[in-house]
DNA sequence: TTTTATTAAGGATTATTTTCTTTAATGGAA
DNA sequence: TTCCATTAAAGAAAATAATCCTTAATAAAA
């Protein structure tokens, strides 16, 4: 009868970690109409969310509202910001400098929300050696020789038939989050950390539901 | 007692849609290394699932196993590209030239999945006019103009504070499907998908799992 | 030919997530 | 001050998704 329940003591469900940078943005709106408090009533009204829901996802975080009144806009930013991760800058490799590893070097965006590619690794000649918005390409085989511990992210844009071999690499060479972009499922030891972010999923809901509605 | 309930007939479950990419690649896989038949087994063994969540998904699709051979690989491979939609291409718009436009125009990797950014919609006078990767930048005044009724999906990567207001001018201009890439909830009537792909909120997950783990 | 092992597929069960309901708190109006 | 409307938060119920279990089919082995 004890209060934690064995392994999953603190675990937040991934719907909701996915919801709160949807509601950081929304603050961060509310902040610029100079809204002081902003209830869970009126976020889910905004957002046509369920209001329990918005509740339910911020009670993972420190923040506690005033009753009658909601959470204070600036408070709540700021511990969403610093929950997720968003505060601390962290140093990123991105692995694969083809076409979607080039697009995600132009994205500026990442900066603002903690990650900074530091260094790129490919293999084709045509690109080693070159820089990037300011990022270096490496031959991969750099990677085993700069044990940097302070980097600690991984970005993963090779092709499908590289995305295991050059994870397991990674893992290896210290990288303890990989952000995978291939549609390749990783295999890995548990200490590691492998999020997939297949953009093509993303479009074939979009495709899928598109559809429903036409026929 | 009807077999069919009601409004949910044939939908299929949005993390079946993503998981179909996965399959789809690892069959691309599989017929390089000239696999004729694969099992649902196999599959889930290699890919790290469990084998009756790859029936169910698959079965979504009009593919019929072999007992005890599985299925073909080369079928498979046409039917789930042609259920997802990868195989006709759609035209598309983008909507937001600034840094995560740009990478986007940046990706070919889009074309192979059945989307062709034709032309693309910006403000800043800076880029207006330009060409990015063979796609032209007009203002977003000459959206109004050009009525394509052949171009049907819409890429949102506007600032957040544009967001709703720009998908529903897409909505207006004849856009069936927003693939969102704003953190920012829109809001629209029915016959409009819109599809959210906020690259943070990924990124929001990893961090916490990452912490996680070290603790 | 008969047996055996493996498989797809459908239904049942369990786990997870969302939505609904209730309770207690409290700022503002009367 | 007293009452009322609105709110956060916790718990219950419903919906959804993942996993487990059973069955029938059938290639391959005996």
């Amino acid at each position: 009868m004890s209060s934690e329940n064995k392994k999953k003591e603190g675990i937040v469900p991934e719907p909701s970690l996915r919801r709160m940078p949807c509601y950081l943005a929304y603050l961060k709106l509310a902040k610029r109409r100079n809204q002081e408090y902003v209830s869970s009533t009126h976020i889910a009204r905004d957002m046509g969310v369920d209001p329990t829901q918005v509740t339910k996802d911020l009670s993972y975080t420190s923040i506690v509202g005033k009753t009658r009144v909601g959470y204070e806009v600036n408070t709540l930013i700021d511990v969403l910001e610093d929950f997720l991760g968003f505060r601390k800058l962290d140093k990123a490799y991105l692995f694969g400098a083809g076409s979607l590893g080039n697009a995600l070097l132009h994205d500026h965006g990442l900066d603002q929300y903690g990650l900074k590619i530091v260094a790129a690794f490919d293999i084709d000649p045509k690109v080693v050696g070159r820089t990037i918005e300011g990022v270096p390409i490496l031959h991969v085989s750099e990677f085993e020789k700069m044990k940097d511990k302070n980097v600690e992210v991984g970005i993963l844009t090779v092709p499908a038939e590289f995305a295991q071999d050059v994870a397991q690499q990674m893992a290896r060479g210290g990288i303890k989050g990989i952000w995978n972009f291939t549609p390749i499922r990783i295999r890995l030891a548990e200490d590691c950390v492998v999020q997939d972010t297949s953009l093509y999923a993303h479009l074939a809901v979009m495709f899928n539901r598109m559809s429903n509605i036409k026929k």
